[in-house]
DNA sequence: ACTGGCACTCCGAGGACCGGAGTGCCAGCT
DNA sequence: AGCTGGCACTCCGGTCCTCGGAGTGCCAGT
């Protein structure tokens, strides 16, 4: 961009995509010069509006018609044209009094994905607390029916994963109280990446005739880790897609099947979400999907301790209101992350 | 309908359902002369379905335009004219391969519903297995990290539901092992509806002291049977109302809507599934709700010695291939049903 | 560097037109 | 009786045209 008139060239951008997000229509250079105070007439506008488009910033559906946004100018928007817009106090009760009633992590997980889905008016995503990150509280064996054992395995995040095994004869107590005891004291507090690793020597500190035993225990232990089960994504508001104007109605089935792909959707988050307080947007193409291609993605990690453990996060069309977005999906990371760190 | 004539009336409207399914347009006398063998001329077919229209089967989108089942049509079609289609080898191998593989109940589910949606082309719900059916194989009392306690319980489906609850102060081990048998005594193999009345006299059996130490662990059992919480659906295939027809897409949004409203799909299914075995569907205006007055619903009951435990289905555009989804929902469910009696 | 003026483009709404598909009805045939 | 061919009628939906309006680019003037 050239140095001089730069600053009202960025101020015409501006006002093009608020007007364009709150219209929903193609904006013209006298309507942005009457409802935006830019100080200069519509010819003026007008020579800015042919240089943002040389630049790729903003295009015209067809000729004589106004402009809209491209990629590129929404994300020089959302670069360096957004300011913080804090969230009305009703909002801010909305997203306390809802979140603070959770009652587990499932309904905390529950509960925000709703939030996020009502505050945005667009599809909220809410990834599950990610097993890979978090660490070993506690691991219970339980001998349940005969020769049958239940493997329970909780987390740092109040994740609890179980399991139902055949060990083919009846342990004793003895055995099985030593098996517990050996189990946590290798396991607790570490990573449930590292878990593998450090019980691989277990079956050695035990009888022969016992390991037998010992190895089933580890696999099942070993199998509720398997992280691709539980990387979960809980969705609500998709009903929103469909209210997004008519203009819209031919992306959302090809959304809504990327919806489904969980994989797909998983490895968005987690390239989106570096780091705990930063909120990641990903604007139509620049997602790479071509699913994606009309919409934006609005991330952010939440965790506890400093610690990503998992994302969450908004999608709708890339004509949204990206303040109004970024402004609800930190505030709600930000309180999960905070209900997180106190369970 | 007239005693007489009434066998080719009956096949008239069986011939329009199954052309308008195939074509998605309004079908016209000539047509259905051409396509089916009723060895009758259009001028008959016409006379039939001015009779069908005045009984209320079929409708003009407008005056001469082909006729197009009513509600009432595809009732009388499903009840009368449907002939069972047993599924083709392809599909029951997938429904073998693909439940088979599954490793817990969760697993199930998941591959159930979206095997359903694959299947149908269609929007696929599955409900987990209810705990108000189901009974008490086990429960279990573990001391976790000083005076907390995991309380769980292990119901014949194969579902484990568990709470942390703090309990004060450490229980010792006789206690906690005595209040486990007297737990699963009292419980065990009883109805999930019935552990709440069974349990409420066992506080007298400890001492005063105890007391409160078990009337929290009571409180939080009963927490987990809250059925409301647990009484979960699992959708897939949502992105296939997107492919159901430009003529459809208005309906999607409210549709998507519905799907949102898992209190409402509940009990839309429970009051369709009433038994085991048959497969009960609702079109159009029948669902009673106005979100759905476009769409049919197929769902069928599953579950384990006979008794349901769940349920499962399909939705999708009242024009929809009835015979052939009403297969593919009563298969599944069979096969889902036989993976619980045998697990 | 900005502005007013002007000629030009193009969309989209509205209206006329027309072919085709489909219907209802009737008279005649079996 | 019940079925059929014939016929007049209706109405949708595509096509074509017109026309107003919004918007643009450019240029000369301040």
């Amino acid at each position: 961009m050239a140095a001089h008139g730069e600053d009202r060239r960025l101020a015409v951008l501006r006002a093009i995509v608020e007007d364009y997000v709150a219209t929903r229509e193609p904006v013209g250079s006298k309507a942005l010069a009457e409802r935006h105070a830019l100080g200069v007439s519509p010819a003026t506008i007008r020579n800015d509006m042919a240089f943002l488009e040389e630049e790729g910033y903003i295009a015209q559906p067809h000729t004589s018609a106004g402009r809209v946004p491209t990629d590129k100018g929404y994300r020089l928007f959302v670069d360096r044209l957004t300011t913080v817009k804090p969230l009305s106090v009703a909002e801010k009760r909305a997203i306390h009094s809802l979140l603070d009633g959770a009652v587990d992590l499932d309904d905390v997980v529950d509960r925000a994905v709703r939030l996020l889905a009502q505050l945005t008016r667009q599809v909220a995503m809410v990834q599950y607390p990610s097993l890979a990150r978090s660490t070993v509280r506690h691991v219970e064996l339980v001998p349940v029916g005969g020769h049958r054992l239940l493997v329970v395995l909780i987390t740092n995040t109040g994740r609890v994963e179980q399991r139902i095994v055949d060990v083919g004869l009846d342990p004793g107590e003895g055995l099985l109280g030593d098996l517990r005891a050996r189990l946590n004291a290798a396991t607790s507090g570490r990573r449930l990446t590292e878990v593998a690793t450090v019980v691989s020597g277990l079956p050695e500190a035990f009888l022969p005739d016992d390991r037998p035993l010992v190895r089933t225990v580890l696999d099942a232990l070993e199998d509720s880790l398997s992280i691709e089960r539980e990387e979960r994504i809980v969705l609500a508001g998709t009903a929103n897609l469909a209210r997004s104007g008519p203009d819209f109605a031919r992306s959302i089935g090809p959304v809504l099947e990327a919806l489904e792909e969980q994989v797909v959707l998983l490895k968005l988050l987690s390239e989106m979400a570096e780091d705990l307080s930063a909120v990641g947007v990903r604007i139509g193409r620049e997602t790479e999907l071509d699913n994606l291609a009309e919409v934006a993605v609005v991330a952010s990690g939440y965790g506890s301790q400093g610690e990503i453990v998992a994302r969450l996060g908004v999608l709708g069309p890339t004509r949204m209101d990206y303040p109004m977005t970024m402004a609800a999906v930190r505030a709600v990371a930000r309180y999960v992350s905070r209900i997180l760190s106190a369970g």
